[in-house]
Parts: structure tokens; C-alpha cells; sequence
DNA sequence: CTGTTAGCGCTTTCAA
DNA sequence: TTGAAAGCGCTAACAG
């Protein structure tokens, strides 16, 4: 398919007999014009049809207006959100966004750096795949000066601004509430153990144990790969436990869905033989049977946050300095812990 | 910020002396070197780190090697879905993508073609926002020759390839199961007339009511807003219904489920009392209680469709001329609608 | 085998 | 008040 031809100045200027110069000038409202020639051009630009190239504004003034964005996956409601947050912020000042998805692996993450720094963006948001766990190209990018934040899906070791959740705070929150509705054994299904959320969620999960006077026990930690098959695999460990825990906290939302809808296959009751609950606020875990249990994640807040503060670093507004923004979660407890007493 | 310097050909070739169309040669493998330049060359450029500026050399061929997406609203998972479904197939074949969301408005798509023509994308793929039902912003694309195609949300009035559902096909099948599983008097909950899609899946279901011989009741079509007090609204009206359906088809999924809740709240049983359908397959259908029967359109599978398409016009494999691509559905049957006897 | 030149569309000095 | 010229980074036709 040919593509139809854009109209250019150049055309415009030689319909009406004037410079592009002038063209330029007129289009932009420069004050040094002859209102006249301003109206002409002006009028003749509309007719044919006229738009910029920003392309070659972009290529002109070494600065194209846009911001990468690289998450790990799309289709996750919250990544989602906080797209829609970034997207709308950042075209509230002027900026367009290019959104690229890792699939989680670090390959794809490596090569969307890649082609969004080859198309100039003037800066990047970026949250890790779960496979990352070596940051070559990270540092790559940080040291060729292009500006870029982490957000949820951090790496500390990076001297650049990180917005995180206070996952710690979320997961003490949430392992607190488990222990106030009256569970003595709460266990912690954590993510892989090299993700930044596995390490904080339990850190706040060991956090509530310790005021409460509970020693940890290892049996009560488990780890999923966090497909439906690793999850499931849980659920069927922890029925089969000889000792069960009372009260389980998953690490997401969607390892909580997976293991009480196995649960449910196999005739357990929660909360009444076993409280659940995750983290995410997933638009899901409001309407399973029962509902479950989570901590809020804001997710549209992050992205704008994190777009605002990344704009405010490139305009100047905000130093260079790396800085750490903590966005607080909230408790939305649900039927599947018990009700506080 | 100051955002960091990136080497330039320039620069290489002042460090080694040659030409910068030397450079360019070298980089791109050109047979006519001699070996040892070029070995030269592509030994400093790595070692200065060069990227070549996509910006560039976009501009220079006039094609930028990028899609435009716009959809109502990135946060829905059917549209997530489809936008990972283009942007796979698109990098495959060696294209970008940048997203844009309507958020369901004329006035924001409007803006988001303009963005993304000025940002001399090589076509668009636009999923049409509710609010839309005037179409000059498109034909002034089409008469502009950009290439771009209409997928789920389309019009038929644009000469330009669609990419939609058997919307039609999907709603008579998931009316006949609620006929065949014993309803006698089935209700369509539709969304604003005008959108295509309302239009499309009340055929379905005008079609199946006759098929069973029945005479549509002007009573039992409902439509709502979508918006969730829309939906609870309508969920209401059914409730208080002298003599209500015993069936109810919902154009899409978070209507049935809004209504669901709904009557849970006030004690109305589904199946038993009135069985309840949706159309989507959203991830949330199969996890309330009873688990909703729907109608599954795979969104990733569209996305790849559209893409693929779109890029054949592009490359001069497809024809120009416009064709409409009709992806079937499945009826996905659980417990919110009865079983089969 | 390599350099020179022109040009993609636009903006911005510098001159007139 | 307007035009000419240079340049953003890259490629390709033309010349050597």
C-alpha cells in the first residue's frame, strides 16, 4: 500500500510564492510577520490539509516529546492502570508515550530498551521482568545519562528514582489482620525469591509475627513459580500438611484465586478451615466466593506519580538526585478472613 | 535534566578519519568495503556505544516502521488482550507500536489520530470509542490516504478493512442454550443503541427467538449505560418485574456480573430463579459464584489478525482493497445458566 | 574501496 | 517583514 503524501511546508510555500521560512513563521505565530502573509499561509495550510512533521521537529531539536514505557505485561489489570495513569499525565504535558511489554523475560526487556532508546525517547519508566536479575543493561542506559525511573518492580542497586509500594507495610498490614481474626499459624506464599515484592512482602510478614510474639517457622514459607500449575501445587501442599496453617497470605491476588478455587474443588471452607488472603486488589478477588481479602494497590496513582515525577526531573522542575517515592496500600479485608471480633 | 549525549556517526568518523558515509556502509555490512575499515569502524562504534538515531533515518525514507493503536480504554482485559496480540506480530515483522487510549471519548480520539499521524506512524489500527457516531476524523484519514483499519468497535460506512466478531453468531448461540436449557421467556440487557456491537448481538437474539418460534417482547429488551449504576439500575428493574424473564443475556460481562452481585445482595438465586449470560469471557466471568456462561472472543487473536493484515496491505501482500475479517466465538457454558438435560 | 553531495521536513540564525 | 543558508543524523546516487 502506498502510503498517501503529506503535505509539507515546502508545498505550501511554493502555492503561495514565499519562503519556508516564512510558512515556518507563520505557523508558528511569530509577532515579526505581516498579519496578511500570516492569514494567507495560515488559511492555504488549513485548506490543503497541513500537519507537522514531528518527526522532523523531533529530529531538529534533539528532543522527540516521548517517553518509553516498559512493564511486564499488558494484560495484568494493574500494569494496565498504571499505564492509563502514565499515558494520561504525560499527555497532559505535552508528551506521547510508547508502551512495550517484556513477557517477563529479560531478553524482550533488553531489546524494547533498545529500540525505544533508538527512537529517541527522552526518558523511560520501566518495571523489571521477573526474570531480571542481572542489570548490564540498566546500567547501560544509566550511564549513557538517559533519564529513567523504576517503578513497582524495582531494583535498589540502580542510582535512579524508584517508586515502589510500601509492599513491607501492605504485607504487615495484611498479616497483622490475620493474626487479629484469630489465626496462631499464618503462612506466607511468596513469589521467587530474587523478586524485590517476594523479599518486602516478607519482611512485613515477619514484621506483624515479631509483635506479635510468634517465631517463624520455615515449614509456613512456601514459594511458587506463580504459574496455575506452580499455585495449584500449593494449594494440594498446604491441604496436605499434617499440621495446617490457619490463615495463608499469598504473595499476589491471583496465586490466593488459584489456591481457593482448588480449595473449593476439594471441599475446603474458607475462612472457616483455612483464612486467605493476597495483595493487589486484582478487580477479581472482589467477586469470588468469598470474596478475598487484599491489600489496595493504586495502580493509576503509581503510574501518574511516576510519569509526573520523571517529567519534573526532565524539566528542571525536580533535582537529578535519585529520590524514592513510597505510595501507602490499604487493607481491604473481605469474607475470606474473619471478621474481627 | 540534561539528557545524555548520543554518539553520532559524525563522531565516529572524526575519531577514525574517514567519512561518515564510510560509517554508514560499514554499519550496514556494505559488500564494497575493504575489510579491515570496516572491521575498523564496527570495533569503535561498539565501543563508543553508537545507536543509530531511528529518527533519522525514518526521516529520510519516509516510514517510520511504527503502528498507531487506539483503543476506548487500555484497563479493559479483552482490549490489554488485544493490544499484546498486535504488539507481538507487529515486532515480529519489524514494527513499533504506540498506544493511545480514547477513554471512550470522540473528543480524545480525535486528538490521539492527530498525535499519531503528526508522529508519522505508517498506519493505524483504531478500536472505535462508545461516544463516537460522527466520522470525519476518519474519513479525513481514509481521504488522506493514511492506512489504517477498524477491529471490534468498527463502522461500516468507513471503505476500510474491519476485523470484528460473529457478534451476531455469539449471540444466537449463547440465546439458543439459554432456550434449549429450558428459558421461555429471555431478556437482551443491551448497551447505547447506537453501538454497533448492541446492534449486531440483538440480531443474534432475535434470531434465535425465532428459531424457537417465539415473538420478541419489546419488554424484555433492556438497555443500560454500562456504567455500574446503569447496570445495578437495570438489575433492579428486572428484580421488580410483575412477571420477570427466566433468562437474561447480557451484551457484555460486567453487566451480568454487576447484575449478579446484585441480586445477590437481595436473594435472588441464579440459575434457579432466572439463569443470567454474559458475552466477553472476561477473566472475571469464570471466578464468581456460579461461574458466568459467556461467550469467549479472543482478543489476543484478533490483535494478531488486525496487525498481520494491516502490515500485508503495508508490504503489498494483502490488496488495498478492504475486507472484513470475522472471528467466531464460543459459547462457554458454566453454572450461572442451567445444564443441558 | 571511499569521499562528496544532496536531501528527508523543519527551525533558526544571519542578512537584506 | 521576508529570504537564504545551515544543520539535526542518516542514506544513497554519483564520482572518483
Amino acid at each position: 500500500m502506498k502510503k498517501g503524501h503529506q503535505v509539507t511546508m515546502k508545498e505550501i510555500a511554493k502555492k503561495l510564492g514565499v519562503s519556508v521560512s516564512t510558512i515556518s513563521r507563520a505557523l508558528k505565530d511569530s509577532p515579526e510577520l505581516h498579519p496578511d502573509t500570516k492569514k494567507r499561509i495560515v488559511e492555504m495550510a488549513k485548506e490543503m490539509n497541513y500537519q507537522p512533521n514531528l518527526l522532523a521537529q523531533s529530529l531538529r531539536i534533539s528532543r522527540t516529546n516521548t517517553l518509553g514505557v516498559i512493564v511486564p505485561e499488558i494484560t495484568s489489570h494493574f500494569f494496565a492502570s498504571c499505564i492509563s495513569g502514565i499515558q494520561d499525565h504525560a499527555n497532559k504535558r505535552g508528551y506521547n508515550v510508547m508502551i512495550c511489554q517484556s513477557n517477563e523475560t529479560l531478553e524482550l526487556e533488553k531489546a524494547n530498551i533498545r529500540t525505544l532508546v533508538a527512537s529517541q525517547v527522552d526518558g523511560l519508566l520501566i518495571s523489571l521482568s521477573r526474570e531480571t536479575n542481572q542489570f548490564d543493561h540498566l546500567l547501560d542506559i544509566y550511564n549513557r545519562e538517559i533519564p529513567f525511573l523504576l517503578f513497582d518492580r524495582v531494583n535498589e542497586d540502580i542510582p535512579v528514582s524508584r517508586v515502589t509500594f510500601n509492599d513491607e507495610g501492605g504485607a504487615y498490614q495484611v498479616t497483622k489482620h490475620l493474626l487479629e481474626t484469630g489465626c496462631k499459624r499464618v503462612m506466607y506464599v511468596s513469589g521467587p525469591e530474587d523478586l524485590y515484592i517476594s523479599k518486602k512482602r516478607k519482611e512485613g510478614y515477619l514484621h506483624a509475627l515479631n509483635e506479635f510474639g510468634i517465631t517463624p517457622d520455615p515449614a509456613l514459607v512456601k514459594i511458587s513459580d506463580l504459574t496455575i500449575e506452580g499455585n495449584i501445587k500449593i494449594g494440594k501442599e498446604i491441604a496436605e500438611m499434617k499440621s495446617r496453617p490457619d490463615g495463608v497470605f499469598c504473595m499476589i491476588d491471583p496465586v490466593a484465586i488459584d489456591i481457593l478455587t482448588f480449595w473449593k474443588s476439594i471441599g475446603i471452607k474458607v475462612p472457616d478451615d483455612m483464612a486467605l488472603a493476597g495483595f493487589t486488589n486484582n478487580p477479581t478477588s472482589a467477586v469470588v466466593e468469598p470474596p478475598l481479602t487484599t491489600v489496595a494497590q493504586p495502580g493509576y496513582e503509581m503510574g501518574k506519580l511516576s510519569v509526573t515525577h520523571l517529567l519534573d526531573q526532565l524539566d528542571g522542575i525536580a533535582s537529578d538526585d535519585p529520590i524514592s517515592i513510597v505510595l501507602e496500600t490499604t487493607l481491604v479485608p473481605r469474607q475470606s478472613t474473619k471478621a474481627l471480633k
